[in-house]
DNA sequence: GATGTATAGTTAATATGTAAACAAATCAGT
DNA sequence: ACTGATTTGTTTACATATTAACTATACATC
């Protein structure tokens, strides 16, 4: 259904580029909201799940600074000590000391390793449902045309 | 650039889909970002803007209710208040009664009419400029792979 | 007309995001 | 080794978003 149909809009969009940018960021918000009512039964929100897979998959031995976190989620650093504060009060992660003093290497409990075993495979199971409404060229187009824009910013 | 490049992993992502369901929501975060520094001149945020251009084209001569703003904008009710609140602070809108005394209708104010015929224009030309990296075929096509998506949620 | 149901808006608690200012630690260049 | 610049994490103040519980109003049906 177009985004004029969804929003009962009376009016035409402008034109087609505010199109395809309004349907981009509802869209993601749509996205957004199915992936937090996903996580709920988990007791996470998308956010702190995504956070735990990005050290569960890319955090080795050490795990990762707040700062590379930060880089990864492309968010503020202030942000990221507010996400590591309420999950470490889950216990879902710890802080720990690295050999550079201004580092918090941040690591998953074993805990959070348990609710990822469940989680992960699960999510990776709804993410093909979501997209593979797709075909593969059309994920790869879509792929594409994000990285144009993103190039464009 | 790759996400992957943007976000400097060392592995590959785990598969197209997810690739896809994260070039979406990287987009619209830088998205949101340049809209944000694009209105901070104007003294205002993105999401205050849109609902301003909510109520200035869809609005007509009576405004829109809270409940509508929130169909529209995709949010719930309580955050309309909030927001609708912090416009009315700064002079931009007011709220007025309806003869069904339920409803709040918001309505836009001189001041806010002024802002927006700068804005709104200069706008309309940043979309453009941003959108028009991608061919009108590319646009209808990532519009058309959006719906697809919401469709599926 | 009384009653039960639905709708609109608000409030409170909480999560996520930003920018700016700060302290502590490290790095770079002399 | 010292000095200045940079980096990391935190804090504060704020904007945006949610859910749940609440009040006021309107509607529907008997």
């Amino acid at each position: 259904m177009s985004l004029k149909e969804e929003l009962k809009l009376s009016k035409d969009l402008v034109s087609v580029e505010h199109e395809a940018l309004l349907g981009l960021y509802y869209t993601t918000v749509a996205l957004k909201k199915h992936a937090s009512e996903f996580f709920a039964p988990f007791g996470l929100t998308d956010v702190q799940f995504n956070l735990m897979m990005l050290i569960k998959h890319h955090g080795g031995e050490t795990g990762l600074s707040q700062a590379r976190l930060s880089e990864m989620m492309m968010v503020n650093r202030a942000n990221v000590t507010g996400l590591v504060d309420r999950l470490e009060k889950a216990g879902m992660v710890r802080r720990t000391a690295a050999e550079d003093r201004r580092y918090n290497m941040i690591q998953l409990t074993a805990k959070a390793k348990k609710v990822l075993e469940k989680a992960d495979p699960a999510y990776g199971t709804e993410v093909q449902k979501v997209m593979n409404t797709l075909s593969k060229a059309e994920q790869k187009a879509l792929i594409k045309a994000c990285e144009k824009i993103r190039a464009k910013l």
